[in-house]
DNA sequence: GCATGAATGATAGTATATTCTCATTATCAT
DNA sequence: ATGATAATGAGAATATACTATCATTCATGC
């Protein structure tokens, strides 16, 4: 036997389906714990590596905190961290000239733009 | 009596100073061990939180580990994140039009830059 | 329905980063 | 130069994040 579709397995995974933003572990665990209150960290903590192992997930870091996790499969797109409230939001236009910004000499493969605020519902 | 001015605050300043980019506590203490040989840690740690606390440094969180620090006065700038080396630089130009990419309802008052790449001298 | 063993969850254990302690050193006002 | 005491540095102590353990639960194939 190999992998199993438990309960909590299912949870986690309505929880990003649901989320529809980056989350960090504790949201997981608090969300989860609302369809299977019985979840504990280490079964989150379990299958949010093994879901990243899978390539379901990819880490995002943001400032002011941990790893945050999201669904892998999605197009190129940035955040947006509200000061207030602390959660992560997907920010889907991107400027398209930044690799461009680079002092000479600098080769650019990838970058990351996060941006400050306050989210719609903290406004 | 108040503040002094010891030889290791003297070698701290003068690594920031010299390098010119954002620094990691470990960065801090190789380099100004090889100012004052017998900096310990707790002397880098107290004098960082210090010199934070005055305004005179800030703290820069980058992917990819603790965080950093940079001088506080300098103009807005990003920062270019070497993949080889994981040293970090500052990328002194900036798109300007990026705060307006938020979803609507948010409000965007700061955004941050980082690129990822290889710096000149690892290239 | 039942047997198998993958997965869970409570908690112990581990790793690592940061702070605290305190005897010693060195700055600075005099 | 000297004394008062701020600052240092080695290592102990602490905090915190993450992993391992293991008895129990439960998903799955038959």
């Amino acid at each position: 036997m190999t992998k199993r579709d438990t309960r909590q397995r299912r949870a986690i995974r309505r929880v990003f389906l649901n989320a529809g933003r980056p989350l960090t572990r504790e949201e997981v665990l608090e969300y989860g714990q609302e369809i299977v209150p019985s979840l504990g960290v280490a079964t989150v903590y379990r299958n949010l590596n093994i879901m990243k192992g899978e390539g379901w997930l990819s880490e995002v870091e943001l400032p002011g905190g941990g790893i945050r996790y999201e669904l892998a499969d999605r197009p190129h797109h940035h955040h947006f961290l509200c000061r207030s409230c602390d959660q992560a939001f997907d920010v889907h236009r991107c400027p398209d000239e930044v690799e461009t910004l680079a002092p000479d000499g600098f080769e650019v493969d990838g970058h990351e733009l996060i941006l400050f605020g306050r989210c719609a519902a903290c406004t």
